[in-house]
RNA sequence: GCCGAGGUGGCGGAAUUGGUAGACGCACAGGACUUAAAAUCCUGAGAAAGCCUAAAAACCUUCAUGUGGGUUCGAUUCCCACCCUCGGCACCA
């Protein structure tokens, strides 16, 4: 027989509530405080699994640091702004505001269900207006301080939901919400300037101890990139085109400039442009493309500005100016110098419209397996690598070394006079014999390699050069003998012609110009200059800002981060709280008149214009305030910027006068643990630290970071494996499992289920459920059993003290599948005796309560507890010393058998007890030992 | 393409300052109880070969933590190269 779950929750539920376990007093100074916090749910108005493993699984962290001493703030809201809302009001005519309510009532109760430790008395409803008109009085603050802009700009647009959407909600060019793709369109907006503080988000990771996948994303899309302004005149004309590059040490090849199709200036040119039609044909043609189609075309496009040209500033030459779509507007300044050898976008540009290619940065290499040395006399010069293949086997000429263990290609220095192809074909001749060649091809440029030619006894710096031929046919000639005594000539396989088996330190480079011989390719690492006048044969990093320099540039560091974009055109959100007067200057609505209502006088019909235009009570609210010639602003805010700053709300849900309480946000922040879904790092979790860091220069929070820990938890997927949805059918419902196998069984079966604070997912295991509901029977049977009794068996003690050690060292690392072993394994050595004493029968159950509350409250009655088992204190218990040791007998590391042996025994000791064991004289053979490796209670190691 | 995290039985997973690989559980097999089933309890189990045997178990041997090398008395753990999976970014100059 089972036992009655829903009895059973109903009563300890009532329990809790009957003696308010769960309101945290924020003020008690007499334990330590931790502030553990999950993200507060959308009302969409059905709990499902996810929402379980989110919640129900951080109620076990807060109910075991209670246990141990902890004052846990733990606190829900709910964030109720929306689009859902919205839809399902022009779905079937319900009011918004009284569809989210309903949702939230019923969600209070699923969540209650789930027997968590929530503290209700800190609820936030963000749609409230107790809750808003402090997001709005916070976006004054921002306004006031130059920090929420008003300004035209590219962004981005959902022709869907009608409304404009922040950078980090376009996912591959589509809606994140409804996966529309999205336009770009030219709108005047509000924005929030978190680019100036890309800097500080960024180093701001450092020093919190979140995951680094979750820190990499960030960065990532911060992505900083240092660089230079260069400017390029433009020829008998004064404008100039400003360019950003991080690569100002390959200017000397910059041979053109592009601009982005919406660059400023093109406009200006139009007079003086010979294409004029086409270049505004192609400018109509691209800014009609949705972002998407044009990342997706990735192959590259543009006109030629006739008429126009810049000036290298460099090389002083004139070079052409082109517009393309592969340049964005929105990133540096919208244009870039083109330098097709060392960038591979300018390149297949440059390929395809068929512009010159100037290599100025040569590849260099420090040969690791014969490096120059110290103290030898160091030799330049120029070099050839004759590449020879054979048409008929496909095989390579190489040379075998006989002083050396060298292969090589057939090479040598390039004489005085001599070309590249020549020198080749010398040294072909002198080194092998062959003389027909066909098809010479000359690889790219140089590259400059060190190395310590041992044959010479020198440290050679080397320019060389690639040149490959077809052999015509085998016809050899003698060679001297020199060379035949120096290496052997043969023929080698391609599979052989690697950087592991050939001997040149260029060779990676070689691999890289042979495999893309007919199209060649750009070369995008640093290196050593060339062509570049007076900063030849200098490298790329040391140059690179003395470039800047010597051309009037000005150092300056990108981001790829955008201001975030907080108007929405939609209704149901915080309204933005500015009005704006009669020469349409924006104003920020005074704290007096906040809240700043929503109106409900609305048509929400999504039209491209924000519903709140259609309010008239709005427009006669600004009337009256401002007076006559004041328009209200329409647009609602970004339901992120609700949820930016909602924790700081929760210690201080009901103050009237301020958006929380300085002398608590002193105490309780940052925030010590923060759980919730991956899919926020870039947004919710980048825009809340922004808040914060902008709050703290205000001076209105203590500190600059919120979370100083950050848990994303796994995804629960359906029983096949796959992720959850209705269409394949494979949705899990929590419900039915609560109802079959009650609340307790699912939530400690999500604790079993895997580690919570790793990226992984897991599949609903439909057995799992039920097996941790005969893990909770066989406890429950286990009562029966409890005896009074003073005395605990040493191996019950051991293990009580292994598991409440081991459950809340893994509580903290949030691994409670191994929590939960734990107590399995504690459980197993329970049912070995038919006795239980109660005292450690007591201790289970208070160790159980986390992971089954209401089981663990029904046990402590029957046992006769005190209060609740949720006020109990976690049971420490004094470590038990063993004084013998299981140790491991090793033959040559293989396990051969163990013998106990005490911690201080010696090694002489432990030899003889090993050798005492019959398969260890065995595998020693007869020999003896000649050498002990002994681990004090661990192993010993015999080796023969 | 770049960056990050991973890869362990049939399955979820456990073990890493290098020291008995597979904890705990699921599924599976055998047994006990039962008229029978369910429930419960007990037992087994990485793979392969060998040995023993009527058959099995025990036992012993070898191989096993993505692949191939290396360091070490000893490697899932450290180093090098590669393969695969997942996640993020992606025409960001």
């Amino acid at each position: 027989m089972g036992y009655d779950h829903s009895e059973i929750e109903k009563k300890a539920q009532e329990k809790w509530a009957t003696l308010n376990l769960y309101e945290t007093d924020l003020k008690d100074d007499s334990k330590e405080s931790y502030y553990l916090l999950f993200e507060f749910p959308y009302p969409s108005g059905d709990l499902h699994i996810g929402h379980w493993y989110a919640y129900a699984i951080t109620d076990v962290y807060a109910r075991l640091l209670r246990m141990r001493g902890k004052n846990v703030l733990f606190p829900i809201g709910f964030d109720a702004f929306g689009l859902p809302a919205e839809n399902a009001a022009m779905r079937n005519g319900a009011d918004p505001a009284i569809w989210t309510r309903a949702n939230i009532e019923r969600m209070k109760t699923q969540i209650r269900s789930m027997g968590t430790s929530v503290d209700w008395s800190k609820e936030i409803i963000t749609c409230d207006p107790s809750y808003y008109q402090w997001t709005q009085w916070l976006f004054g603050k921002l306004f006031e301080h130059k920090l929420a802009e008003h300004r035209e700009a590219a962004v981005k647009w959902c022709p869907k939901d009608q409304t404009v959407l922040a950078n980090e909600q376009v996912v591959d060019g589509c809606c994140e919400r409804c996966g529309t793709a999205v336009e770009e369109k030219r709108l005047t907006q509000w924005f929030l300037k978190i680019t100036d503080y890309a800097e500080r988000l960024l180093t701001g990771l450092d020093a919190l101890s979140w995951r680094e996948e979750i820190k990499e994303a960030q960065r990532a899309w911060i992505g900083k990139s240092e660089g230079a302004y260069l400017t390029f005149p433009i020829v008998s004309r004064d404008e100039k085109i400003k360019v950003f590059t991080t690569r100002p040490d390959t200017l000397f090849g910059a041979t053109y400039v592009v601009l982005a199709p919406e660059h400023p200036l093109i406009e200006g040119f139009r007079k003086s442009l010979m294409n004029a039609d086409e270049v505004f044909e192609y400018i109509k043609a691209t800014t009609k493309k949705t972002e998407r189609e044009r990342s997706e075309n990735k192959e590259k496009t543009g006109v030629k500005l006739e008429g126009i040209s810049a000036i290298n500033l460099a090389t002083k030459e004139e070079i052409p100016v082109y517009i393309a779509d592969y340049v964005l507007a929105s990133y540096g300044t919208g244009a870039v110098m083109a330098v097709p050898a060392h960038d591979e976008r300018d390149f297949e540009f440059a390929r395809e419209m068929k512009l010159p290619i100037k290599e100025v940065i040569l590849p260099e290499r420090i040969d690791k397996r014969n490096p120059p040395l110290p103290g030898k006399e160091s030799i330049a010069r120029r070099n050839v690598h004759a590449f020879v293949r054979d048409p008929k086997t496909g095989k390579i000429l190489c040379l075998r070394w006989k002083k050396h263990p060298w292969i090589t290609f057939p090479m040598g220095g390039i004489e005085e006079g001599e070309d590249v192809i020549g020198a080749a074909k010398r040294e072909i001749k002198e080194e092998t014999g062959y003389t027909h060649l066909k098809n010479p091809r000359v690889l790219g440029g140089e590259v400059r390699a060190e190395y310590f030619a041992a044959h010479k006894d020198q440290n050679r710096i080397s320019f060389t050069t690639l040149v490959a031929f077809d052999l015509k046919d085998d016809k050899q000639v003698a060679i001297a003998s020199e060379e035949s005594d120096a290496h052997e000539v043969f023929w080698a396989d391609p599979s052989e012609v690697t950087a592991a088996h050939m001997t040149h330190a260029e060779m990676d480079v070689w691999l890289t110009r042979l495999a893309h011989e007919k199209e060649g390719s750009a070369f995008t690492e640093s290196g050593v200059l060339a062509n570049s006048g007076e900063f030849n044969g200098r490298r790329s990093e040391e140059v690179k800002w003395e470039i800047v320099q010597f051309v009037g540039g000005e150092r300056t560091t990108q981001y790829r981060l955008r201001d975030w974009l907080i108007s929405r055109q939609r209704y149901w959100g915080c309204p933005i709280p500015i009005v704006y007067d009669p020469e349409g200057k924006p104003h920020v609505v005074p704290p007096e008149h906040l809240p700043w209502l929503l109106p409900t006088d609305v048509d929400f019909k999504p039209t491209g214009k924000a519903p709140l235009a259609s309010s008239k009570e709005l427009q006669e609210r600004v009337t009256r305030i401002f007076g006559e010639g004041w328009t209200p602003e329409y647009d609602t805010l970004d339901t992120f910027m609700d949820s930016s700053w909602y924790f700081l709300r929760y210690l201080d849900p009901k103050d009237a006068h301020d958006f929380s309480d300085s002398v608590l946000m002193k105490k309780w922040l940052p925030i010590n643990r923060y759980s919730g879904g991956s899919e926020h790092t870039t947004m919710h979790l980048l825009y809340a630290r922004f808040f914060m860091k902008a709050l703290y220069d205000l001076a209105l929070v203590p500190v600059e970071e919120p979370f100083i820990e950050r848990f994303n938890r796994g995804l629960i997927m359906g029983p096949d494996g796959q992720k959850m949805s209705k269409s394949k059918g494979n949705v899990i419902n929590p419900d039915d499992f609560v109802k079959e196998y009650g609340a307790d069984a699912v939530r400690m079966y999500l604790a079993f289920i895997g580690p919570y604070n790793e990226p992984g997912s897991y599949p609903w295991n439909l057995d799992g459920v039920a097996a941790i509901r005969k893990f909770l029977e066989r406890i429950i049977r286990l009562v029966e059993r409890v005896q009074d009794m003073s005395e605990i068996r040493s191996t019950l003690a051991l293990a009580l003290a292994r598991a409440s050690h081991k459950v809340s060292e893994d509580g903290d690392k949030f691994k409670f599948n191994t929590s939960v072993a734990a107590l399995m394994i504690l459980m197993n050595e329970f049912e070995t005796a038919t006795i239980v004493p109660k005292s450690a029968f007591a201790s289970l159950v208070i160790m159980l309560a986390p992971f089954a509350p209401h089981l663990a409250e029904h046990l402590w009655e029957r046992i006769g507890g005190k209060g609740s088992v949720h006020q109990a204190a976690w049971p420490v218990f004094p470590q038990v010393i063993t004084n013998e040791y299981e140790v491991v007998v090793q033959v040559n590391g293989k396990r051969r058998g163990s013998i106990l042996l005490a911690i201080d025994a010696t090694e002489s000791d432990a030899v003889i007890a090993a050798r005492a064991v019959p398969t260890v004289e065995v595998s020693l053979g007869g020999k003896e030992p000649r050498r002990v490796v002994y681990v004090a209670g661990k192993i010993v190691n015999l080796v023969v």
